[in-house]
DNA sequence: ACGGTGACGAGAT
DNA sequence: TATCTCGCCACCG
């Protein structure tokens, strides 16, 4: 059960996001050492795979905007799981990230790179 | 093995 | 503030 690709990184880190918190692509990117492969954590969410139900509509983007636009992970989807769970999108349709982004324990993180 | 690809992001205009 | 541009890098055929 060793930690092989950043993928699967990227999916336990999204596993521990709390309802009603966000994070963004670039700050997942960063608790993974790797700050500049904010893309690369995009993909993976683009390829999660359903089965391992991880709350994937808690990540959005830096601007606090969602990046989605996939099939069954549509943008309106996102938006209507995020407004169940209390966060509020502004009227240029963004997240305030002051309020609602997520701040990871640090020995969450640990744990995480450490497997 | 190697290059195209993408649910990004920061800086410039 | 809204767009546009370009660099970024793990995957996968």
């Amino acid at each position: 059960m060793s930690a092989k690709g950043l993928f699967e990184k990227v999916w336990t880190i999204v596993t521990h996001v709390p309802e009603g918190q966000v994070v963004t692509y670039g700050q997942i990117a960063v608790l993974l050492g790797n700050p500049r492969a904010a893309r690369t954590v995009g993909w993976a969410l683009h390829s999660t795979p359903d089965l391992l139900d991880i709350p994937w509509h808690r990540v959005i983007n830096s601007a606090g905007r969602i990046s989605t636009d996939c099939g069954e992970h549509s943008p309106t989807v996102q938006r209507q799981l995020l407004e169940q769970e209390g966060i509020v999108f502004d009227a240029r349709d963004r997240v305030d990230l002051d309020r609602f982004q997520w701040r990871p324990p640090l020995e969450l993180i640990e744990s995480i790179l450490g497997e």
